[in-house]
DNA sequence: TATGAGTTAATGTCAGGACAAATTGCCCGT
DNA sequence: ACGGGCAATTTGTCCTGACATTAACTCATA
């Protein structure tokens, strides 16, 4: 098989680096390769321009460049293979898997979340909370469960419980704006999540919050994150429809 | 708060390096602290020395150090800020998230799994699959449906289909061993897979085969998988039974 | 006592170079 | 025509060095 012939990146894709501001350049560099693939300007297959070429044509090392391509590989985007070089990958791309909220996936993707606060109560934790908490059992708990709606069709039913640092969260806040968002706005960091995905039965109650049939099938999250801090932040208990939600995954073996 | 004191990381901890061995050193490093975070060695909180006070012990290269470090930020192992230093994250968090298939799952967690081969076709391609694997509609793939127990129960039916350099896949090997593992001998170097997981009722079908009311609910994966040359190599469609497996997953921000 | 500026310590970014290892493709000899 | 070996290409690893940025701590001053 005939190798791919190495293609020059267009010298627009890279003008008008800000050098001195506070984005990386590795960062800058990261993004317009990616909005290149994304929109479909570097097809699937494209082999780039080896490293040391393109750290030579726009002036930088090659450890940034490297650094540059090295984000796209992890995100899926770039295959790189010592001895031939780097190239997009083949097959429709990606969508990246980032920490984000169920409510800034719904905003991106163009739809109308809203929420309704069913449960807004400090109580004290039990043991399988304060377990994940990383808290004294006992210790007081904010316990939130709220309906979320997309486009008026309920979607999930989100039971979740924050350690005592957090429980004056406000109720009509929660009903306006993301949890994730109002954490954000703290200064809370997300750094890491553990999450658990499995499936079960609707109760009964579900169901009928969900407006679907009794014996529908649930799809279930459980997640714990964890600050920059490595302090236990959030523990939610998710419940979705299956109808109208699913997980999508990106994996990237090293 | 009172900074956490720094802790000298004890020196046999990182004796034998092989320098000029075939394993990368910064791989060498990571994995011996991985080891002493997961066996509890180095507790959740500790604030590990700082990386030119580590590489000068270790009469390596700051750039060594931090990559080595860097590789247990991505598994959620370790948390830097800066400013601060490099700290283990607190909660029992590990295992990491990577591309492994089912079968060495359950065989790393101490179970027997088990392959029943229900169904081992060559057939054209129809329009979901060609778009899956990126060939031609209509061009020949293997598919596979496997039935897979684990110590002597239904756990999940596997449905899979491969592209045409795969077909002769035989069908007494899938009953023996894993999929992957096959692959993997025939040289395919996996690098990402794109997985959307889901939930559903059983069908009939599934419910008779995974042993389960017929009304019960089904745990869905689909994926596809790319090897490192950028080629789609594998797209399956897994029903797992829900009170027997959930996915776990690891996210990272950064 | 409280506030704020400066100091210190740690990670984050970037440069430039050197050699190792893997893969391909060409050339040459048979 | 075919196979083997060599050279070119390209990424992988590792080194040294420098400066920027952030957060915590110290201490002088109002």
């Amino acid at each position: 098989m005939a190798r791919q012939p190495e293609v020059k990146l267009p010298a627009e894709l890279f003008r008008d680096l800000e050098r001195s501001g506070p984005v990386p350049l590795y960062y800058q560099i990261s993004n317009r390769l990616e909005d290149a693939i994304t929109s479909g300007q570097l097809p699937a297959g494209t082999r780039l321009e080896n490293e040391i070429a393109l750290s030579e044509r726009l002036g930088l090392s090659r450890p940034t460049v490297r650094r540059a391509i090295q984000e796209l590989v992890d995100k899926g985007l770039l295959v790189r293979r010592r001895g031939i070089g780097t190239q997009v990958v083949h097959g429709q791309v990606s969508r990246k898997v980032e920490l984000t909220s169920l409510n800034e996936d719904l905003r991106e993707s163009g739809r109308r979340p809203a929420t309704t606060v069913l449960v807004h109560e400090v109580v004290p934790a039990d043991d399988a909370v304060a377990r994940a908490l990383v808290v004294q059992p006992g210790s007081p708990t904010l316990h939130i469960r709220r309906l979320r709606t997309a486009d008026g069709t309920p979607l999930a039913i989100l039971d979740n419980h924050l350690p005592e640092a957090y429980t004056d969260l406000d109720r009509e806040d929660l009903q306006e704006r993301g949890l994730y968002e109002l954490l954000r706005e703290r200064g809370v960091v997300f750094s890491v999540a553990k999450q658990v995905i499995g499936a079960r039965h609707c109760t009964a109650k579900e169901a009928e919050l969900l407006d679907v049939p009794k014996t529908s099938a649930a799809l279930t999250m459980s997640r714990t994150a964890f600050d920059n801090n490595g302090m236990a932040i959030e523990l939610g208990e998710h419940c979705y429809r299956p109808d109208l939600y699913s997980f999508e995954i990106m994996l990237v073996s090293r």
